[in-house]
DNA sequence: ATGACTGCAAAGACTTTGCATCTTT
DNA sequence: AAAGATGCAAAGTCTTTGCAGTCAT
């Protein structure tokens, strides 16, 4: 199993291309990124090696904008911001969910807990500027 | 407009059903809990009415549990907990984010922060009960 | 009459999956 | 030969929407 294997080509392109950006992007976009360099790839495939990456534990949905899931290979936990006008997706990597919260939420749920999920929703810095600039003269 | 007036009584049965429960119901399992009473329900009313409700604040899309939107009308910001096994939606209302994070993810997204959604996820007291219970025996 | 709410069914968006084909070992 | 990866297209799930019919004012 080499890395330039023909065989994994498009699943190492599918894990490379996550791996290499911080935008957090969708199968779709994924797909059409990659369909540039790779002009038989299917989206099949994205969806498929998507889903074996997320049993391996390689790659994790940190988000779902609408209805639509968005894949980050970074799987420390981290928090982010998700613009509601352009659905970019930020990492916020200074911040942390205090551990204290953690141990509160299980006993209060009673249960076991394996993960946790902070995000903030706004507009992002682009989306302020351009309205800004734009928005308000029309 | 009255209240039992027949214009208004879908609208009407599904947003004090929301108000009723604590279980986060998504579009799917509010038509059948109210099929049974309303039996010329239909989704599409259902929809359309969680949509209306959503843009008038009085219902809030609080999680996305395997692709599917969850709905609660309690629109205080409060924690969730979501067992990964049975997708039940759980609130933990005694936790709290922190003011403090708030202010410093809208200086790090250089945005405005509009909203904040913290959920844990695992597998709830009552899914580990039944583990436990049965799962091992078998 | 006019505007509002709804049922129904069709359409839409996103994701999964079956099958045949090709590749690697 | 056997196992694995993929393209393609069909199917599946969740959600939205157009149209006609009904209800309230």
């Amino acid at each position: 199993m080499v890395a330039s294997n023909k065989h994994f080509r498009k699943r190492n392109a599918i894990l490379t291309y996550l791996r290499g950006t911080t935008q957090h992007p969708s199968a779709e976009t994924v797909f059409s990124h990659l369909k540039q360099e790779i002009p038989d790839l299917s989206m099949g495939t994205v969806y498929r090696n998507l889903n074996l990456f997320k049993e391996q534990g390689l790659v994790a949905c940190v988000a779902n904008v609408n209805g639509v899931e968005r894949f980050d290979a970074c799987t420390t936990p981290h928090v982010h911001f998700i613009c509601t006008q352009c659905c970019a997706v930020q990492d916020l990597p200074q911040i942390k969910v205090p551990e204290q919260l953690q141990q509160t939420a299980a006993q209060q749920a009673g249960g076991s807990i394996e993960s946790c999920q902070l995000s903030f929703s706004g507009i992002c810095r682009d989306c302020v500027t351009n309205q800004k600039q734009g928005g308000e003269a029309v």
